[in-house]
RNA sequence: GGGCGAUUAGCUCAGUCGGUUAGAGCGCAUCUCUGAUAAGGAUGAGGUCCCUGGUUCGAAUCCAGGAUCGCCCA
């Protein structure tokens, strides 16, 4: 069958207008407080009427508050931009900021959860620039900055609506209409605050430095925008003379693949370590490093003579294009190697951050005959008002006709392009601001030291390295729409004063400022202060703030700091946790870290998880030319919330890369059918006439049978593991146990246990206490599995907890999101039957498969079935031996712990304990192992006594736990065996055993008949039952049973039906033919 | 070019400190159960643990080199 199909059941979008509240009683009869469940082909029903109970009850607000005054737990947005349509990743990171703060909530802490939207930036301004038809600054400009930005500030919340219908659906809990905006006046005065505490302590600064720039957009940018836009390309690899001046024929052979920044050559620079070859060839003579001679000229190149650096440095040389003056003369640098070229490195301070350090180390200009636009000036008639990069050709073929060009290659080369336009940045220096973080690197690295990463590598991986190179940070943006930098110059004396609140910047004006103030462009920038040295005129610097500095405010600026905190941040700050992609390595990561750092010597976060990236179904990247890109609302809508979210934070983990299908959403969905299986199975018996309902009086836990005291210690167990794992941000080793636990209770204490649920037919005092401690038992483990999922699935673990306790407990809080976190007793951990438990699933598990072979039904009785073990398991197994034997339907169970007729005993040395004792002889122990009287052994072994062993001819003794003794069946039983257990059946079938089966076969028919008659499982029957031979005989020594199983009030039996009947139907069982007719009870 | 991660059954993934015969789920085949049906159980087929070399009594696991994919950087 096709899972699509199957599972589309019927789409749900939105809110439809129909709802039930879970907790409120519906359907009647039977036990009361029961609300029936669906099935789960209802699944997004069932979400949709948790979603409205949500929103009807505001659950999430009131899940918060109830906490308020709890110690805080602090959780930061990182804020998206909702300048695009949310995809399935946004839904995996947000799934994971949900599932901790929830847990946390329940855990007792305040968990306050403020949404935030990144407002600022390029990629806003771009769209804009798309929707006007214009490109460029001047076009914004003509256009008009006011209307631009106001165009900008409309634009940037375009998908909002959209990005909060999917958090709701997605069951995310986060408070968006308190949501921080980075636009916003208040936030904005805070990020100006910080600014001006940085110049304070003289972190900020300007200067000319080599950035990378988009000359379309007529901005640097930031080093994580260039690791955006690296593309291969092909450049021109040239190598070109230099002449030595007072040298004719000799010169330096110079190698770049930037030849546009030829015409502003300042230098070349060699290494001062490094021996200089001249070489003759063709009547010239040319000079580099000795190491490249033949890497440069080919074999059998001849070297005429060899020079020192010392010998080199100071020489001065003809410069390639005569256009720029210069000092063009051979310089020292030790970042010249001689890997690539020639080891003579040209140098233009203008365009490349070495070029400009070694221009500033020996007094060299910095001329730089490109503009803004990146289009040569008049500096370079040869190639003036042509592109920079698209100049290469004009430069080539003067230098050719020249002959100064030596060869001309093409390099293939990765080279950074602008992010968002693809035009190629040229390196260029400008004056820009930064914050010198390098001032606080080694805070940055104690504190991350102290951050809690999942996965850990990150921490001194990715993160670290990063910040051990980190360079100071450029701030300014010569951009539009962004964070004003609130540096004001003075016309007259240039100094820069920097405002740190709208008051000072008030009290500081010499124009109007009104209280409605717009902090952005262009009306910030008409704002002329009185200039705090000279009492000029100043004027605001023309740049924004990068936003990334924005975003890394947020700890701060959400809550207006300090304006509107009196300066305490407590309860804001720092995080306890963040979590974003792992692509915010050197975003936001990092900016939280920096300003934090800066600002208040503190890391702003405790705890990071950082999630990879998703894939589609082949591990292929989905991307929109690709086509293979899944929508959230496509599994929203056919598989619901949870399946998506059970999926998203268990199936793997999350730091690696998640290979995305549908497919993929139905495999881990099994846990959710699971649960609600089991969940169904307990609602439908517990609300019959004599069914169950919480609140009476059960028997204690320590009352109840062994296989009750077994599911409460392994729920003890699991509560203890999943809050252990869900404290160390661990959502898939937490959701692997909670799929362990389930899978016990599902299939195996609720299958084995079935029939104690039917109950109350005797109405003995022991078989109700039996049915009270049933159900007692397997409600709490519901109940209490319906808290531990509610961080991960909250839709069904609400639907569960409405039903199974608030619709009971008047003091229950009526959401489990309201609802403490479990803990569990101690005293309800018992090791021992545990392990007891896991000998006894091996045993029948073992002899199912006896039966298989031998092709016996279960159906079919037995006499007995033969366990051999050793007698430390059948100690453990004893007083499960009524389990088994029920399981695997045999009237006994009898354990055989002699070597003897039925098992064989081998034992194996333990490579464990002994190969770190024996080292290369284990290979002799072995031996020796295998040479020593296996029964004797075992034996010893099973008496806890030491073995001896001869080993190179001297006595070696082993301890018990040095040697694995397994038993295995003998000759005649032989029907499967593992972990030192083999089980037996007795196959014979005695006449009383083939009734019995009979019988058995008797009621399965008339089950199946009762089913095809539509009845309701309680409902009792009228049972009339014709057949001769064994049937017949089968029936008469079984008419009790048979009755009893099938709710039979009346059982008849002979030819001539005595009643109508609702279903008639006949069978031929084990070869006898048997005819059913059924009728309700009148009864 | 540098750093990091991944590579295990047809698919999706576990695999602890190096320990004997490498696991689960899904899918497939056969059988089975059903008073849980978008169920459940059993059995089976299915493996060059990416490759090569090394360390070791013993390697999916540790080391070195390489391949492929991805991410980050330059």
């Amino acid at each position: 069958m096709d899972a699509r199909d199957r599972s589309r059941v019927r789409a749900v979008r939105g809110l439809p207008h129909r709802a039930a509240i879970p907790g409120a009683p519906r359907g009647g009869g039977g036990v009361s407080g029961w609300r029936t469940p669906g099935p789960a082909g209802e699944w997004l029903a069932m979400e949709d009427r948790v979603l409205r109970f949500w929103q009807d009850n505001d659950v999430f607000h009131r899940s918060v508050e109830r906490r308020r005054g709890a110690p805080p737990y602090v959780f930061y947005e990182g804020p998206p931009t909702a300048n695009g349509r949310p995809g399935s990743h946004h839904v995996l990171s947000r799934v994971f900021k949900d599932i901790f703060p929830r847990f946390h909530t329940m855990r007792g802490r305040y968990v306050e959860r403020r949404g935030g939207w990144d407002c600022h930036g390029l990629p806003v301004e771009l769209e804009v620039e798309k929707q006007l038809g214009i490109s460029g600054k001047p076009e914004i400009e003509a256009y008009g900055i006011a209307d631009f930005n106001r165009r900008c500030r409309e634009s940037v919340l375009t998908y909002l609506e959209e990005w909060e219908r999917l958090t709701a659906r997605i069951g995310m809990w986060i408070d968006t209409d308190r949501a921080y905006r980075t636009m916003d006046t208040p936030f904005i005065e805070s990020v100006w605050w910080s600014l001006a505490e940085l110049a304070k302590r003289d972190l900020v600064f300007e200067s000319d430095k080599v950035v990378p720039y988009c000359p379309r957009c007529g901005t640097a940018l930031s080093s994580h925008e260039v690791a955006l836009g690296y593309q291969d390309v092909e450049d021109p690899s040239v190598y070109v003379r230099f002449p030595l001046a007072g040298e004719p024929g000799t010169s330096l052979l110079v190698w770049t693949t930037t030849p546009w920044t030829l015409p502003s050559n300042q230098a070349a620079a060699i290494n001062p370590g490094v021996t200089y070859a001249v070489v003759e060839a063709a009547g010239e003579r040319l000079v580099m490093a000795e190491a490249l001679v033949e890497k440069v000229m080919g074999e059998g190149a001849v070297v005429a003579e060899r020079r020192s650096a010392a010998d080199l440095v100071g020489l001065h040389y003809e410069p390639p294009f005569p256009y720029i003056a210069g000092a063009h003369r051979v310089v020292a640098a030790d970042y010249v190697t001689t890997e690539d070229g020639t080891g003579i490195v040209h140098i233009a301070p203008a365009f490349g951050e070495d070029d400009m350090q070694v221009g500033r180390a020996e007094g060299l200009d910095a001329p730089n005959p490109v503009d803004r636009q990146g289009r040569f000036t008049a500096a370079v008639p040869l190639v003036e008002g042509v592109f920079a990069k698209d100049a290469d050709r004009a430069l080539i073929d003067d230098l050719v006709a020249r002959g100064r060009m030596f060869r001309e290659q093409v390099y293939l080369h990765p080279y950074p392009h602008c992010w968002r336009c693809s035009t190629p940045l040229l390196y260029y220096a400008k004056p820009s601001w930064y914050i010198r973080t390098t001032a606080v690197r080694d805070r940055m690295l104690a504190h991350n030291a102290g951050i809690g990463w999942h996965p850990e590598r990150v921490k001194d991986g990715r993160f670290g390295k990063w910040l051990e190179g980190n360079v100071d940070w450029a701030i300014s943006r010569e951009r539009y729409w962004g964070t004003p930098l609130p540096f004001w110059r003075c016309d007259d004396c240039e100094h820069v004063d920097v405002i740190g609140s709208f008051a000072e910047l008030r009290e500081r004006a010499t124009t109007e400022v009104g209280e409605d103030l717009d902090p952005h462009r262009p009306y910030v920038d008409d704002i002329v202060l009185r200039c705090s040295a000279c009492g000029g005129a100043s004027h605001r610097v023309p740049e924004v703030l990068d936003v990334w500095y924005d975003s890394g405010a947020m700890p701060f600026a959400q809550v207006h700091h300090p304006f509107s905190t009196g300066g305490d941040l407590t309860g804001h700050f720092p995080a306890d946790f963040i979590c974003e992609a792992i692509d915010q390595t050197r975003g936001w990561f990092y900016s939280l870290l920096a300003e934090s750092t800066l600002l208040f010597d503190e890391a702003a976060y405790r705890n990071v998880v950082c999630l990879g990236l998703i894939l589609d179904g082949h591990g292929q990247k989905m991307s929109k030319s690709k086509g293979n890109i899944i929508e959230p609302w496509a599994v929203l809508d056919r598989q619901g919330a949870d399946p998506f979210r059970w999926y998203l934070l268990t199936a793997q983990s999350p730091w690696d890369s998640f290979r995305f299908s549908l497919e993929a959403v139905d495999e881990s969905m099994r846990f959710l059918l699971t649960l609600w299986n089991t969940y169904v199975f307990m609602v439908t018996y517990a609300s019959l006439p004599d069914g169950w309902a919480p609140g009476g009086e059960d028997p204690a836990p320590e009352d109840r049978p062994a296989i009750d005291r077994w599911a409460l210690s392994r729920l003890a167990a699991t509560v203890d593991e999943v809050t252990a794992r869900l404290e160390d941000y661990d959502a898939t080793g937490a959701g692997r146990l909670l799929e362990a636990f389930l899978d016990d209770l599902s299939n195996w204490y609720v299958r084995v246990g079935r029939s104690r649920f039917w109950g109350g037919r005797t109405g003995s005092d022991a078989e109700d206490a039996d049915h009270r401690a049933a159900f007692a038992t397997l409600h709490e483990c519901l109940a209490t599995l319906s808290t531990l999922v509610a961080p991960f699935c909250p839709f069904v673990a609400d639907e569960l907890y409405g039903n199974l306790v608030a619709g009971h407990d008047p003091s229950a809080p009526e959401s489990v999101h309201m609802a403490d976190w479990p803990v569990a007793d101690p005293a309800r951990r018992d090791l021992a039957l545990e392990e007891s438990m896991a000998a006894a699933r091996t045993a029948v598990t073992l002899g199912r498969g006896a039966r298989a072979e031998f092709k016996l039904k279960v159906r079919q009785p037995l006499a007995e079935a033969v366990i051999a073990c050793p007698p430390a398991t059948a100690a453990a197994i004893g007083g499960l031996a009524d389990l088994v034997a029920a399981e695997l339907n045999v009237h006994g169970v009898r354990f055989v712990t002699d070597p003897g007729e039925l098992v064989a005993v081998s034992v194996k040395p333990n490579y464990r304990t002994l190969g770190p004792r024996f080292g290369k002889r284990m290979p002799a122990v072995a031996e020796a192992v295998a040479t020593l009287p296996s029964t004797e052994t075992a034996r010893r072994v099973d008496a806890r006594e030491p073995v001896e062993i001869t080993l190179d001819g001297a006595p070696e003794a082993l301890q018990p736990e040095d040697l694995l003794v397994s038993a295995h069946p003998t000759e005649g039983y032989a029907v499967g065996s593992e972990a030192g257990m083999a089980v037996g059946l007795a196959t014979e079938l005695t006449p009383g055993l083939r009734l019995e089966g009979l019988a058995r076969e008797i009621v399965h028919a008339v089950q199946n008949a009762r089913r095809a008659a539509g009845l309701r499982v309680e409902e009792r029957i009228r049972l009339h039952l014709d057949g001769s031979g064994l049937a017949r005989e089968a029936i008469d020594a079984h008419r009790a049973k048979i009755a009893a199983d099938t709710l039979a009030t009346d059982l008849s039996v002979g030819h001539g039906a005595p009643f109508g009947g609702v279903h008639h139907e006949e069978h031929v069982l084990d070869g006898e033919p048997v005819a059913i007719r059924i009728d309700r009870s009148q009864a």
